[in-house]
RNA sequence: GGGCCUAUGGUCUAGUGGUUAUGACGUCUGCCUUACACGCAGAAGGCCGGGAGUUCGAACCUCCCUGGGCCCACCA
């Protein structure tokens, strides 16, 4: 060991503990970054994580470990690296968390306060998550911060939302909205998940006019009946022949509906006649439009039935109304049977209840008349790996016009105030940041259809989407710095997971070309989700979460981050493993050892080429090879492959095969001075090389270890040399070199004698050039 | 019903036409060899999901089948 390294005395293996002493200096570190470099830009538009504090997703923690990765390596490359972290705080995540914590209700409570109340929870919670991203050495430029709740990145969304209001983009209209009752708001299509649940399917008659049939419906809305405005039956159905176009008569309500012959109907399903509502489901939506057909809203907005549910039902929630009208069925005596089915129901992924289709005056950003340009967009984005394109083409195939305004509090407010004289909206100019449910418009504001000078401002948010959808221009300061924006636009990357495709990759895509006209990245990064150790997603609700505070502070943050960066290719998903992480903090141990080996020789001179030994020119080589295999790995924002390569050459070749044979030569007994020197040289060059090359997947270890023996400025803020040329054919006997190793150890094995026993074989005549070091090694005998 | 992905020793995972098929964890055996027992050395363990085809040659390319995952549509 070094001469009063009391570091290397006092640790025999690496450990959390040392890293916490060296977080000081790895943690202030400065990432600033300057658009008026000589260097090549490289601009990283990350994830701006929700604001929610512990326990945070292990999963997410392993992806911005490898993003961290991603941005350390192209410093490191030579790159200027624009390597932004924002926090994202608008949305119900943070009302329904301020809601259960002081139990109060959103709509109760008055907006100012709650604004308050929501603001300080995410405070708390941004510090969390402050600490957690620094305890993995998350590198962004922490002195730059930003948050899609200030005032600044507020009016950069309402400012998009008025360019794109001028633009024509943004239509307002009454349809049928996916509404979340208990959010209180109109959801889009991408924040709705599918539930199989337990369902009744209720079969009752209509009566029909005038005569003395019956038709039987099965329908597992019967409390819409109130809404019924027809039944389809299948034309191709001989059961119903005889009632085609017939009019029906709703129990309860007797209405009059027509029974139409219609191919959505199936005749295997249920009884084959289907009642028509406004509006059960989508299909309601889209018969109720292709047909013409009236439509009856009996659902409010509250979640309960409204008077025209007539008064049994009135102010009934939706499922005790299906209750109490399926006994007002029974007391008429026309339901046959109930059902019990499985049916795949819409539910908010937010409050996890099902949604209900009422329709709602909201605004939309026009989607559907670009999809071929945004389809193009999507095949023409570079994405790593490339397999994941798919499911964002899917997904644009599928997708409407996109509902932007949310019936909530904590998000950024709508722009439009409204002339109290004719209704016409005021939309004021780009650049400001707007709250029109408490402030007066612009004191020029007239209203340009009536010269009205009285507004009533809009009290809806945006969806939060809207926020996060524009933070490549955000960080690119798009509305506050031009030359920087000019500079930076396109970012070179964007990194994110796989289950945030349909919304973040497709709403960025889609405003960020609707604003510039130009896809705002160059190349997309789309990581897989982390999984428990069965495989299955980690969620608070199944309690399989793993808080990864917890795991950094049994196991170390590098370990972790090597852990994350050498368990599977980005893109894939990965399983957590305790022992697999545990692994990688053995493999940091073996490599601290290495290194308190290597200390313990000192510095050697400069030596040339010339004096270098055979075995130390050998394993040069192979340090210049797992050179440039890292850094193609790292250039291709792969931190598998240097984690492992480097693994690999650590504990499979350097340390057994070349340590070992060289360590006597290093300790001089034996040698001469050149050798001996050759071979400290040669241990040095190898540990440095491999301490840069592996800074960016373990920031800790590698400073520590720079700062102990090489007493030079941080290695964070060094470059990975670029890597030379090799000699193939010396790598290819360096491979018999250890393959003759492995004869000898093997040897010694089965003659039952320890290693360093002395062993009487012949070297190979191709070895000859090892020979020396090969006798020290095996205590090889005449 | 449509689409996409995937299948490699007990577990996880590399490998895209020619390799004795990679590595990790686990297992077994022997070793405290003055960096490391969180270690060292050795070993066992794989018809690379099944079948057919292309090819001189396939884990790798094509087709079919089966299992797993994801997305979309449908389910009154």
């Amino acid at each position: 060991m070094a001469e009063g390294s009391k570091i290397f005395e006092e640790n025999k293996s690496w450990s959390r503990k040392l890293e916490v002493e060296a977080e000081n200096k790895v943690n202030s570190l400065k990432w600033n970054f300057s658009p008026d470099t000589e260097k090549e830009i490289f601009s990283i538009d990350t994830p701006p994580p929700y604001t929610s504090g512990r326990p945070w997703h292990l999963g997410a923690a392993a992806q911005y470990s490898k993003i961290d990765i991603i941005a350390r390596s192209q410093r490191m490359l030579g790159k200027e690296v624009l390597f932004p972290i924002g926090m994202d705080r608008n949305g119900i995540p943070v009302e329904r968390y301020a809601e259960k914590k002081y139990n109060i209700r959103m709509r109760d409570t008055p907006r100012e306060k709650f604004l308050e109340i929501c603001k300080a929870s995410l405070d708390e919670l941004e510090k969390e998550m402050f600490d957690i991203l620094t305890s993995f050495a998350y590198s962004a430029d922490f002195d730059n911060v930003y948050r899609t709740d200030s005032k600044e990145y507020r009016a950069l969304t309402q400012s998009t939302f008025i360019e794109m209001w001028k633009k024509g983009r943004i239509i307002r209209g009454t349809r049928p909205s996916n509404y979340c009752i208990d959010c209180g708001t109109t959801i889009a299509d991408a924040e709705i998940e599918y539930k199989e649940m337990e369902t009744n399917l209720v079969y009752f008659y209509f009566n029909i006019k005038d005569s003395d049939q019956k038709i039987l419906v099965a329908s597992t809305r019967p409390e819409l009946l109130g809404a019924c405005s027809a039944i389809l039956v299948n034309p191709e159905d001989e059961r119903f022949k005889n009632v085609f176009n017939k009019t029906a008569i709703t129990p309860i309500y007797k209405q009059e509906v027509k029974i139409i012959p219609h191919s959505y109907a199936k005749a295997d399903f249920g009884s084959g006649a289907v009642m028509i509502c406004s509006y059960g489901d989508y299909n309601d939506v889209m018969i109720i439009k292709e047909l013409q057909l009236p439509e009856n809203i009996i659902i409010d907005t509250n979640g309960k039935m409204n008077e025209k549910a007539g008064p049994r039902l009135n102010n009934l929630k939706v499922k005790d109304a299906r209750k109490e009208i399926v006994s007002m069925l029974q007391e008429e005596g026309c339901v046959e049977k109930i059902e019990k089915i499985q049916h795949r129901t819409p539910m908010c992924e937010r409050s996890k209840i099902p949604i209900e289709i009422i329709p709602l005056d909201e605004y939309y950003l026009k989607v559907t008349d670009i999809k071929d340009k945004l389809e193009e967009l999507a095949n023409e984005l570079k994405m790593i790996p490339e397999q994941h394109r798919q499911i964002l083409i899917n997904w644009l195939k599928v997708s409407a016009d996109w509902p932007i305004s949310r019936r909530r509090y904590y998000g950024t407010e709508i722009p439009l105030w409204y002339c109290n004289n004719c209704k016409e909206p005021y939309i004021p100019e780009e650049g400001k940041y707007y709250q029109p449910w408490k402030d007066k418009p612009p004191e020029n504001a007239v209203c340009s259809k009536c010269g009205g000078r009285e507004f009533t401002g809009d009290e809806r948010t945006f969806d939060t989407w809207m926020d996060s959808s524009v933070s490549a221009l955000y960080v690119t300061k798009y509305l506050y710095d031009k030359k920087f924006y000019e500079k930076t636009y396109p970012l070179s990357l964007r990194t994110q997971g796989i289950d945030i495709i349909r919304t973040w990759l497709n709403y960025s895509i889609l405003r960020c070309y609707q604003l510039t006209g130009k896809l705002p990245w160059d190349k997309v990064w789309v990581d897989g989700m982390g999984l428990d150790e069965h495989g299955e997603k980690m969620s608070k609700s199944k309690g399989n979460g793993i808080d990864p505070t917890i795991v950094i502070e049994k196991y170390g943050a590098d370990a972790f981050r090597f852990w994350a960066a050498s368990e599977a290719l980005p893109g894939s998903n990965f399983l957590f493993s305790e022992s697999r992480l545990q692994g990688s903090a053995k493999f940091l141990t073996k490599l601290w050892n290495v290194a308190r080996l290597i200390s313990q020789f000192g510095n050697a001179q400069e030596t040339d080429d010339k004096k270098l030994n055979k075995s130390d020119k050998w394993i040069i080589e192979y340090t210049e090879k797992l050179t440039d295999e890292c850094i193609k790995g790292y250039e291709g924002f792969n931190p598998f492959i240097p984690a492992n390569k480097i693994r690999e050459f650590i504990w499979n070749v350097f340390a057994p095969n070349y340590i070992e044979l060289v360590k006597a030569r290093a300790y001089g007994e034996g040698f001469s001075e050149d050798e001996k020197n050759s071979a400290i040289y040669t241990l040095n060059y190898v540990l440095k090389r491999v301490l840069l090359i592996m800074a960016p997947v373990t920031p800790f270890i590698t400073q520590t270890l720079w700062d102990e023996i090489y007493k030079e400025d941080a290695i964070h803020y060094c470059r990975i040399p670029k890597a030379n040329s090799y000699d193939n054919e010396l790598l290819l006997l360096g491979d018999k070199l250890i393959e003759f190793n492995s004869k000898i150890w093997a040897t010694k094995k089965e003659k039952g004698i320890s290693l360093r026993e002395a062993i009487k074989i012949e070297i190979p005549p191709e070895l000859k050039p090892f020979e020396k070091d090969l006798i020290k090694m095996h205590n090889i005998s005449e």
